[in-house]
DNA sequence: AAAATTTAGCAACAGCGTTGCGTAATAGGG
DNA sequence: CCCTATTACGCAACGCTGTTGCTAAATTTT
């Protein structure tokens, strides 16, 4: 990783996205609110503020008078001046979301992939499904792009598909290169898991601390925020939670060890176990907690969402009985807030993350 | 995580940073191959080395005269400008090293500390061996601050020993608090494993990527450098690796579950298998490398380092078993390049990273 | 000796957040 | 009704950053 030079645009990008974040989770903000929540001058606030305004990004929409003194004016995100597009691309299906400025998911829809589908055919549903969901000409120019999240393995910043899991036709593709062609717009290519959590974070704003997001549904996986970014690893490839072992004696795992994590989750749905099935995730999660310390704890997935009062029950006990050892700990354990939409919302607010979230200085 | 503000001191530091890390990796350099690695102007290149020569952190040793054209200087850091201590505070020893602005060992020492040891006397152990080793005037002047490495759990941030395992007197000790007014210097406390891994991060320099190190000595625990700094997740307590579940029917470990790593490694080895301990082991690293996708896994500890014929093979032989499924992955397994002393040189190396390293914008 | 090539730095510049200070808008007291 | 205190806000100057344009210096090649 080589680190790149900080000049003068990366404090602009740096600042304003502070100014941003605050927008996104206040919906209404004044200059004083900002200088609070990000120690900057109240002047210097003004001067990103009237950048802001000016790109149309926020605007003024009230004044306060709380007794003595000048009103202050009240400030908002303006949610429809972007909008991004999300992908989640399933072996059998495609959901597509829009997503605005805010965060907010305003319009979302499903459709099925041809069983072992190509690159081509592909590129055509998203096509249609983006031209069905925001190809009107008003909506056109406001399309900051397109984020598309799957399952790996991948190369996130070469945007290469390596070799999905259970697609045939899938090796060694450059996604993001044909599909921006394709489409006409920037394309954002990541792991569903690393999209899921970008979403919980960019929802939470600069009080998310670090966190995962445990997904099961083909498979378990593992995506995390890590220090205020996702994190990925040296490959793309981190998140291959389900194939950690829990179980040295276990069942053997189609990824050639013993008691991998998934196998063992496996076996106990199969059996009609949940209540083990939850306890073996618990486990894995707590694993997790011991390794990396971390703030939240975010459940997803559509096998996980079917039985979401079997699972987050077992999860959050696990997690309060381990904190009970250090009893100063405090990890927050939830269900995914955006529900089936999350890998798809995420890849959408990874590319407003790009155009408006804090810029990053080691890239890649 | 509040974020906080970045203004041109941010730039300043980052940018002196990006060129001393190129100064520590390379000894001999000249502004073209700071050019190269930074993608910096010249000019402004020209500026910091200026700075930094006005500081005596660097100091011209020689021109090259490589055919035509103006000689170019070259620049070497100044390794004996500034140094810094690092203490290894254990169970029943204390390591102190000097390390120099190069982050080589200039000296080690190692002493006993009494049985249960108190704050003040480990104090009086810090300054009485404090004054041996850098108590001369000339040195004096030159002393950045102190670090400390020492078990969890503990608050970094806060420098507060939260309740070191197995040590009676030391449940929520202000330490570095007292310790800085004893000394009279800047102190630093980390987790024993998170200074281990910035030792090793120092010492790469800006081409380490996401690490691990793996320290068994006392219990197993784990030190991250991820994201090009440390990872110490939400309570200072990530890296308890040791305690995580490898065997859901395992003998009971000391921390309430069954079959963590830790317990599980230890029957082994205390039966004298260490070639099962140190496969025990191996499983636990790959389990972290499906999870984060590390670069590089680093071994280190008193216990380990004793086998490391045993060890350091058969986590090779895992994870290059784990990597051949994906061909294209790579990572790097190797035994701590500090031996005994990684944990002492790792905590006086953050002192002197947090003067001349990459600045945080992520407090806490 | 002249030309070509490479390194280095001076000087002017644009842009960032900061500082000093003046102005606008409100409520409350005399 | 006027005056004052209070609060919000911005203009202008400033210090500092890295960048750009251009000149000078040092060396090899022709």
């Amino acid at each position: 990783m080589t680190r790149i030079t900080a000049d003068v645009r990366f404090l602009r990008g740096y600042n304003q996205a502070l100014v941003m974040a605050v927008g996104r989770t206040a919906r209404r903000f004044e200059r004083s609110t900002v200088v609070e929540a990000t120690g900057l001058t109240p002047q210097a606030v003004s001067k990103v503020i009237a950048r802001l305004s000016a790109a149309g990004l926020i605007r003024p929409t009230d004044v306060r008078r709380p007794g003595v003194g000048k009103p202050a004016v009240v400030y908002e995100l303006v949610p429809d001046s972007r909008y991004a597009i999300g992908a989640h691309v399933a072996r059998r299906t495609l959901r597509l979301v829009l997503v605005d400025l805010a965060g907010t998911v305003r319009h979302s829809a499903v459709s099925p992939l041809p069983g072992d589908f190509t690159p081509p055919q592909l590129l055509d549903a998203l096509r249609s499904g983006i031209d069905a969901m925001a190809g009107g000409p008003d909506l056109r120019g406001r399309l900051t792009g397109v984020g598309i999240g799957m399952i790996g393995p991948l190369d996130h910043a070469h945007g290469l598909v390596r070799g999905a899991h259970g697609l045939r036709h899938w090796h060694d593709v450059p996604l993001r290169e044909i599909a921006e062609k394709h489409l006409g717009l920037p394309v954002h290519l990541d792991k569903d898991v690393t999209a899921g959590i970008t979403a919980e974070a960019w929802r939470h704003g600069a009080t998310f601390g670090d966190a995962a997001l445990i997904m099961i549904e083909s498979g378990i996986g593992g995506g995390f925020w890590l220090g205020g970014a996702a994190h990925r690893g040296a490959h793309t490839n981190a998140g291959e939670f389900g194939h950690t072992v829990v179980d040295l004696d276990g069942p053997r795992c189609v990824c050639g060890r013993h008691g991998c994590l998934e196998i063992v989750h496996q076996h106990a749905a199969d059996a009609g176990d949940m209540a083990r099935a939850a306890r073996v995730v618990a486990v894995g999660v707590v694993n997790l907690l011991q390794t990396l310390d971390l703030a939240h704890v975010v459940l997803a997935g559509a096998d996980l969402l079917r039985h979401p009062d079997t699972y987050l029950p077992a999860v959050t006990a696990a997690v309060q009985a381990d904190a009970r050892r250090a009893n100063w700990l405090s990890t927050r354990v939830t269900l995914s807030s955006l529900g089936a939409d999350a890998i798809a919302a995420g890849a959408a607010m990874q590319i407003l993350d790009q155009h408006y979230g804090i810029p990053e200085l080691a890239p890649t």
